[in-house]
DNA sequence: GGACGTTACTTTACGCCGTAAGGAGTCGCA
DNA sequence: TGCGACTCCTTACGGCGTAAAGTAACGTCC
């Protein structure tokens, strides 16, 4: 878990939406700049999609660019506004608007499998807290296109508003699930079925009455065993572990639900 | 932010499942313990529920116990996986089996009623990182009330098993709505409809073309103002802050849009 | 009953972290 | 030619988790 966000709200909003003084066309006194907050915002994220959250400190950045710490301090007024930063900056990669193909449910299907790899990709992103929402330009581009797509189910603004309280979260709590799937994959190395098998077996030697304590969950589990993932590029593409392969799954099955629940919501008061 | 979740998972288990030595009946040799691992979990989720996870550490605890930090690790391996046993500790507090009313629908929306509040009780739960399922037996038996409600619903196991990985991570979501809120309001002090106000106010003041760049987000938020909250208790309770009663009102909502889904499969499949 | 081994707990210390304070060097402009 | 603004560095402080080693309390056995 990680905090962030308790920056001073006006410095990172006039950060975020880039009001501050023009950078000065013939330069001022003092040595030119050799960095920049773009820089820095860029080696940050970088670092933190490949070492992940827990190893982005200001002293790591600041090695990345050749620089120390306190160097960034010059960009940058602390630790909370760089994270709010790196947050808005890699938003800019959700998708954008699609011309209007009169089918929401296909337009909001395609909408949630972009963002849920966008957090894939990042998923040091889903440890931001939300408690203190500095949204930035990026995020509320990505709101935008959400609000255009649910626009065209045609309820009404009220329940609009709920909705998108809905479907973010449950793509991000998706996302979670695939990049803890693939966290442990990496941690374990055992990277296959075995993964839950060896775990389940570890608890069986240490709960013996396993079963008889947890009928409901004892008996789905042994119910229902993987069904056939009809995963794109059966062919040459590596396999994808069945954790993921299970949390992608509960993704598609969700989304379906929710979308269900929409369709019911037009019918109803239409 | 908070890690978390990467002690060593057979020293967790059986911590969890307190199949450690059992308590020598006659004390061996040495002082006599003065501590416990049940009295340091629950000094430990004193002091989280308190201050929040960001003041959670080892020499807070000690504090709290009037130890030293060092004097914890004499029973426990370290703050991961003291980490573990908070989180499988307040689970306890999840609701448990209610003899089957017959009405699914019902059933399911008060478990989830329960549990939101049970995360708004215990907010750092929402920042313990689900990276590495060491559940625990409290967390399992959570788990198994779900899984017994939605039985009622008539599903199959495989789509049963999906809805379990959407329904969690849905309310989790919203409680961290929820939470935000309250620290949003506890952070600027004006509880209260001026908050968002305020803030939409230094936002027009730096990006004066809002409108014009987030036309859909723009005519959401002026088409639906608030609602009336029907919230229970209208009298004598103190009014539920603006934020907070739109989170609530979000979960409300975005229940009810997966119940509907819901019945849609069991319509659709039965 | 006294020595011994085991155990609970303390003290000290190391290497991280974010960042405050102050100094060194570089440049535009008067 | 300085002056002042500016970038960047070094140093330092108080926090963190925890390794290592020391101290004191206790049950057990000679």
């Amino acid at each position: 878990m990680v905090f962030a966000g308790q920056g001073d709200p006006r410095r990172s909003l006039s950060l975020l939406w880039r009001a501050d003084a023009p950078p000065p066309t013939r330069g001022g006194p003092g040595p030119r700049p050799r960095l920049s907050v773009d820089a820095i915002v860029a080696a940050a994220v970088a670092l933190a999609d490949e070492e992940g959250m827990g190893s982005l400190s200001m002293r790591a950045v600041g090695d990345r660019l050749g620089r120390t710490a306190m160097a960034l301090y010059t960009y940058v007024p602390g630790k909370s506004e760089l994270l709010d930063l790196m947050y808005d900056a890699v938003h800019a990669e959700l998708p954008g608007h699609e011309p209007d193909s009169g089918d929401w449910r296909a337009a909001l299907t395609a909408w949630a499998g972009e963002v849920l790899e966008f957090y894939v990709r990042h998923p040091w992103v889903l440890q931001v807290s939300q408690a203190r929402p500095v949204l930035g330009p990026h995020e509320y581009a990505g709101l935008d296109t959400l609000v255009t797509l649910l626009r065209a189910t045609g309820l009404e603004a009220g329940v609009l508003r709920r909705l998108v309280g809905t479907l973010f979260p449950f793509v991000r709590g998706s996302a979670q699930a695939v990049a803890d799937a693939r966290l442990a994959a990496a941690a374990t190395g055992s990277s296959d079925e075995e993964w839950w098998a060896a775990r389940s077996a570890a608890l069986l030697e240490l709960v013996p009455d396993f079963a008889e304590r947890f009928p409901a969950v004892s008996g789905l589990e042994a119910e229902g065993p993987a069904e056939p993932y009809p995963g794109e590029g059966t062919e040459g593409a590596e396999p994808v572990p069945y954790p993921e392969r299970e949390a992608r799954e509960t993704f598609r099955v969700g989304l379906g639900v929710l979308l269900d629940g929409i369709e019911a919501a037009r019918v109803g008061r239409t």
